[in-house]
DNA sequence: TTGAATATTGCAAACGTTTGCATTACATTA
DNA sequence: TAATGTAATGCAAACGTTTGCAATATTCAA
C-alpha cells in the first residue's frame, strides 16, 4: 500500500506526454514554456501527488537552499531569541535552517561545521564556542567561497564577516551606571577570556573605573563559565571575606539572578547594600524581585542583520570583487531597574 | 583561488588509479575491500580535503540522515529543553536536526511539513500548532512509511507515533494540591480546547474537584492562548468582581507568574489570600518570589524517549509488521513550592 | 603446476533534477 | 504560399554517490 508512492517528474512528463525538461521549466515557471502547458503540469503534478525532491535539485544546482546555524546552546535566552528571529526571516526567502548546538563543546563544533558542509548548506551562520581559539575548522568555508558569518562571540583574528554586540561600550557603560548611583567597590563577574567579548566587557570595566578615578584591582574579577552553579560558588568566595564590594557587574543574568538570590539567603540588601548589574536584558531580570537592570543587546535587531548580511553574501557570491569580511556593531542600551536604584551612601554598609 | 576546490571521489579514484566503486567502498569501510586500498584511499582523501557530499549520498540512498522536527516555538521552555535533548541524542545516531518553528500558524505548519518533506527527511517528529485540528498534512509521512512521531500536543484521533504528558494526571494532581491546602474556590486558565492537552487538564481539573465535593463552575474556567498578555487581561476579569477565588491553577507558568505580579500590584497575598499552581516547571518558577508551584513534565525523559522511538521506527521501518502507531505517556510530578504552602482558613479572605 | 575457491576490484546503471543547445511548431509578413 | 522570426518543446548530459553483478587477482590444496 505503500512504498511505490514517490512520484517524479518523469512521472508527470509520461502521463501528460512531455518531456521531462518541459515538466520541469513549466514546475519552475520559465518564460519561454506556454501557459497552457504550465497549467496542465502543475495540475497533474497535484493530482499525482507529486513533491519536489530537494536532494536531487541540490545535487543538480549545487545548493540545497539550507543554512546552517551553530549556537552554543538555544536553551539560553539570547542565542534562542536569536535563532527564532532567523529561522523565521529565512524561511521568507525560502531557506530551511539547520539549528545545531556546540554545547560549548570545541569538538562538537568541529565535528557540526563539517557535517553542515556535507550537508552542502548555502551558509553558515555560528555563534563560537567559548574555547573557540582556533578557526581552522572554518576554512571549508572560507575556500570555497561558502557565505560565512559569525555573530556575538566572534573570533579574533580571523577575517570574515561579523555581527556582533557593542561589548566594551556595554561593559563601560554598566560599570559607569554603578558609579553614578554611589558604588566605589564593584565586582566584576566574567566569562573566560578565550571569548572575546568578555574581554572587550572586562575592558569597558577597567576603563570606566579608570575614567572615574577609581582603582581597577584583579582581585574584583572573576573570570568563570557564567552558570548558576559557578555563580553561587563566586558569591561564597566574594562574601566569604569583608568589605563586601557595593556594586556587582555581572556578565550574564543567570549569574546576577543568582547573586541576588545569595543575598538575600545572607541578608544582604539589594538594592541598599548592593547594586546589581547583569546582561543580556533576559526577561527573567522583570519577573525576579527587585527587577535586575541589565545591558540590552537588540538580539531581534542582531537576527535580522545577520540574516540581511546572509542573503547580501549569497546574491554577490559570484562577483569576486564583493569583500568577504567586515564587522558590524549592533548597539547596547543599558535597561536600569529597581537592583540599582537609589543612592550608596558614602558610608553606609552592612545591615 | 576558490571555486575549482570541490573533490570528489573521482579525483580520489583518478589519482590513485582506483575505480569510483572502490573508493567508494573503501571510505564506508566496505569488508571486501583490502585494508591496504583503504589506507591508501583514505589517506588520499585527506590530503585533497575530500569532503563527502551528502546531497548525492542522499539521492542515491534516498535517504538524508536528516530528522525534522516542528515545535510552536524554540524560545519557550518546554519545546526548547526537549529540542536540546533530541538534537543531542540524534548526534549520537549520526542524524542532523532541522529544527522548524511554525509559530503556532497553521498555515506555516502545513508549509514546514511540505518543505521537511521535500528535503527528503528520514524522520519528523512533531508537537502541534495550538490550533491544527486537521491532520491531513501529516498524511504523505504516513503514505510513505517515513518515520513520524508526535509529542507534548498531539493529535486526536489520528493514528500515529504519540508520546504525550500525562495531562488528565497533571490537572487532577494539580487542583487535588490546591484542594489539600484548602482552597475552595479555583479558578483554571486553560489554552484553547483546540489542543487536546488542554482538554485533559481541564478534565483532571473537574473530576478533582467532584472527586472533593466541590462545584464545577463553568464561569471559572478561562479559555486562551497562555501569554503575558491574555493572563494579565484575564486576572482584570478575575478581580473585577469579588469574591476573589483562593486558587488558581494556570496551564502554563507564564500564566502563574504574571497572575501572581498582577496580584502583587492589588495587595493580593500570594499564598497567604491566593494559592496558585502553574504548568512545566519551567526554572522561572523558582526565581521569583515567591517560588511558584508547577508540574514537572519530565522533558529530558520525553525528549529521550521521542528518539528512541524515533530510532526504532527507522530501523523497522522494513517490516511491514511492525505496528505504525502507540501511545506513550510520560509521567508528571507536582512540585510544591511556596505559592501554595500554608494552609488557607475556611473563612480569612480579604487583606 | 594446476584448478578451484576466495578475496579484491571494476563496470555501469541508477537516484531525480536542471539546463545548454537543437529541434519543432506556430505566427507573421511579403 | 514561401520565407522568416519567434515561441515552445525535446534531447541528453551532468551533479556525486552507491551497489549488483561481472571480472580479475590472489591464495591454497593437491
Amino acid at each position: 500500500m505503500s512504498k511505490r508512492t514517490e512520484k517524479t517528474i518523469v512521472d508527470i512528463a509520461e502521463e501528460l506526454k512531455l518531456s521531462v525538461s518541459t515538466v520541469s521549466r513549466a514546475l519552475n515557471d520559465n518564460p519561454n514554456i506556454s501557459a497552457r502547458t504550465k497549467d496542465k503540469v502543475k495540475k497533474m503534478a497535484r493530482k499525482l501527488g507529486y513533491r519536489p525532491n530537494a536532494l536531487a535539485a541540490g545535487l543538480r544546482n549545487n545548493k540545497s537552499k539550507t543554512i546552517g546555524l551553530i549556537v552554543p546552546r538555544i536553551s539560553m535566552f539570547f542565542p534562542a531569541t536569536i535563532s527564532t528571529i532567523i529561522q523565521n526571516k529565512l524561511q521568507e526567502y525560502g531557506y530551511n535552517l539547520i539549528i545545531c548546538q556546540s554545547n560549548d563543546s570545541y569538538d562538537q563544533e568541529v565535528a557540526l561545521v563539517n557535517t553542515l558542509y556535507s550537508a552542502r548548506v548555502d551558509g553558515l551562520v555560528v555563534s563560537t564556542t567559548l574555547y573557540t581559539t582556533d578557526f581552522s575548522h572554518f576554512d571549508v568555508f572560507k575556500d570555497n567561497n561558502i557565505p560565512l558569518i559569525f555573530f556575538d562571540r566572534v573570533p579574533k583574528d580571523y577575517n570574515v564577516k561579523v555581527i556582533k554586540g557593542d561589548d566594551y561600550v556595554g561593559g563601560y557603560t554598566a560599570t559607569t551606571h554603578l558609579i553614578e548611583r554611589g558604588c566605589k567597590d564593584i565586582v566584576h563577574i566574567s566569562g573566560p577570556l578565550t571569548c572575546n567579548l568578555y574581554v572587550e566587557r572586562v575592558s569597558g570595566y577597567k576603563h570606566a573605573l579608570q575614567a572615574h578615578k577609581l582603582p581597577f584591582k584583579k582581585t574584583r574579577v572573576f573570570y568563570q563559565e557564567l552558570t548558576r552553579d559557578n555563580a553561587w560558588q563566586v558569591c561564597e568566595k566574594i562574601f566569604a571575606q569583608t568589605p563586601y564590594p557595593d556594586g556587582i557587574f555581572a556578565s550574564n543574568d543567570t549569574t546576577a539572578i543568582t547573586i541576588m538570590e545569595y543575598c538575600r539567603k545572607i541578608n544582604v540588601r539589594v538594592p541598599e547594600d548592593l547594586k546589581i548589574v547583569g546582561y543580556s536584558n533576559d526577561p527573567r531580570t522583570e519577573i525576579v524581585t527587585p527587577p535586575v537592570t541589565s545591558v540590552d543587546q537588540y538580539p531581534a535587531m542582531m537576527g535580522e542583520r545577520v540574516v540581511a548580511a546572509l542573503m547580501e553574501l549569497i546574491t554577490n557570491q559570484a562577483s569576486a570583487t564583493a569583500p568577504r569580511y567586515s564587522q558590524e556593531i549592533i548597539p547596547i542600551q543599558l535597561i536600569a531597574r529597581e537592583s540599582t536604584a537609589g543612592t550608596v551612601k558614602t558610608s553606609g554598609k552592612k545591615k
